[in-house]
DNA sequence: TGCTATCATGTTAGCGCTAACATAAATTCT
DNA sequence: AGAATTTATGTTAGCGCTAACATGATAGCA
């Protein structure tokens, strides 16, 4: 018989907590503790009355509590650009799904390509004690990196392959994938490129590339035709509609994105520009589209699930303890050429 | 001079306290507390070398240890059956966006539109105490809508409108879309109806509205084509294919997802089986590629960012303790009618 | 000028849980 | 059998912060 002293002044929403179980029990608080944590070390017919105990009441353990006493917190944060882009959705989903095995949620940021919301997150999530971080691409404001650097906590960056990575990396060259696709384009006899993609970081990595390429072959010319963030359909077709209008058609376009490459196509098809013979078009992230499309879309296939996987995977193995053999993780990319380009 | 004692034993990895800052700023600890938390309740004098200590001792706050305190966790969880459909990532997106204006943060849960799956994530948030809690679909688990009717927390219901909310909603009826539909195609004159979609409640809903519609009209006919749950293109040419290889084309296609309807439209491209005329294709989502494509894709146009916006509205009205004149709200749909039906 | 209202800050007492150490009981070993 | 180990449970002391109340200083008003 234990006298469990009633809930004194400020009182919670909250129903039962973990003092009333351990009473109704007949053990101490740790014991309770135990068995939801650690349930291998309580005695199986302890372990029974409790968890009884627990049903009887409708007792929900308070984490917050939990993670404030033991100092995890069980959950990640990841920060995306934005989420209602299907391919940084296919990383999150990765990510999520990986980290739900283990028992860890995942709080979700958004910078929206800015460097300074991102500071802002990491500040936040850094303030809610998240036992890992995953982000996406290698640039970030000094601040940022400097936190980072001393928060102690792991840190994945993604879908780059930063040159000083702040930790642990799972990504791919976007610089290399740029050059791929240009090499590509030239090989085929493509001599006017043209480069139509977003303002980030990694968009300009594959830029960048695809320069490296350009710049190899005599008479090989580039046009960058800058977008806003954000690939829609109608923005592929504006892109080719717009160089049409100023006479400008080059021989190929490489797009940032599927979604603008398969819009471009559906711009040629209402023009009756013949697709890829004289306008070549090449997409990027292998959406389910790209394949599925007629003229199927010439794309370069990324990790992206598997790059929210292998990233939850590396914070798990850091967080259980394990020594990391490889913290920067390079997962590639893949060439599908097929009918567009 | 304060006698700052020296942390004790259990030293967390984190960096300076709220007592370290304090002891700085030579205040007590509440006020360092109040110019983070009601900073007009502070002198400005006081505020400004508070500021200063912060800023000198990279003070970062723990919010969980303030979360366990106050009782508020400014974190609102969020269940969709996946992310990686563009659909439900919009709705994500209004959320997030909206939340993070006033400085909530979002916990992400995917339920792979498992009722069971859905339970124990919501287990898991009301644990972590979240402040209010987002919900897709209006059919859960007994013990998940027990849970939440006692747990006392706010709850938004969204993308549909159930019978029976279990707290407030933020939707649109899937039924009455799916009658839109089947009116608008009897109208045009297409008999032989096929409704291709998935298992979830909502996909039935839209079915029962459409049967509703098909049963008003003598001599309608329609046949089911079940599919998995997560759209694709290539899901949408097979189903054109199949019914092509049964010898059972329909009149009219009304798939559960414009990405399956464009795939069907590519299909016939392919097959040149002519849209609408000899095969009509309707969508629902009005994704960007609807209107893109061409054929334009006849779709129901959903308020899936507003959906976001207008729950997250709703979570911080009642946090806020403001009375909510509607708790249930319609956010209607629209019939957007183009080419391809 | 005295008396109340307002503002600025401080003190006390937890929020609900777990780490670390302590103890008691059961087991193994020599 | 007695010491050394293992297993099962308990006790104490916080984790880092904020609510609620208390206090002292300043302003407002007749």
């Amino acid at each position: 018989m234990s006298t469990s002293a009633p809930r004194k002044s400020r009182a919670s929403h909250s129903g039962s907590r973990m003092e009333d179980v351990a009473a109704m029990a007949g053990v101490s608080m740790i014991t309770v503790s135990r068995v939801l944590n650690t349930p291998d070390k309580v005695a199986v017919k302890t372990r029974d009355t409790v968890l009884a105990a627990i049903k009887k009441t409708g007792y929900v353990p308070n984490l917050m509590a939990g993670s404030l006493a033991s100092n995890k917190s069980r959950i990640i944060g990841a920060i995306v650009p934005t989420i209602d882009n299907s391919i940084f959705a296919d990383t999150v989903r990765g990510l999520s799904d990986t980290l739900a095995l283990s028992g860890y949620q995942l709080l979700l940021g958004q910078s929206n390509y800015d460097l300074k919301t991102e500071e802002s997150l990491v500040a936040t999530f850094m303030g809610r004690r998240v036992d890992g971080l995953v982000l996406t691409g290698g640039t970030h404001s000094t601040l940022t990196t400097k936190r980072l650097r001393q928060g102690g906590i792991p840190v994945v960056q993604t879908w780059d392959l930063p040159k000083k990575p702040i930790d642990m990396v799972a990504g791919f060259s976007n610089f290399e994938a740029g050059r791929a696709v240009g090499q590509y384009l030239l090989a085929k006899g493509w001599r006017k490129l043209c480069f139509a993609g977003g303002p980030d970081d990694r968009s300009a990595a594959r830029l960048e590339g695809l320069c490296s390429a350009v710049d190899k072959v005599r008479g090989a010319k580039l046009r960058v035709e800058p977008l806003p963030a954000g690939a829609s359909f109608a923005g592929g077709r504006k892109v080719v509609a717009s160089l049409l209008q100023n006479m400008a058609l080059p021989d190929a376009i490489f797009f940032g994105n599927d979604a603008l490459a398969a819009g471009a196509v559906m711009e040629c098809q209402h023009r009756h520009i013949a697709v890829p013979s004289q306008l070549a078009i090449f997409g990027f992230a292998d959406l389910d589209i790209a394949a599925a499309m007629e003229p199927a879309l010439s794309s370069i296939r990324v990790p992206t699930r598997a790059m929210g996987e292998v990233a939850a995977n590396m914070l798990l193995a850091r967080l259980k303890g394990e020594p990391l053999d490889e913290p920067v993780r390079d997962l590639g990319f893949e060439l599908m050429a097929r009918e567009s380009a």
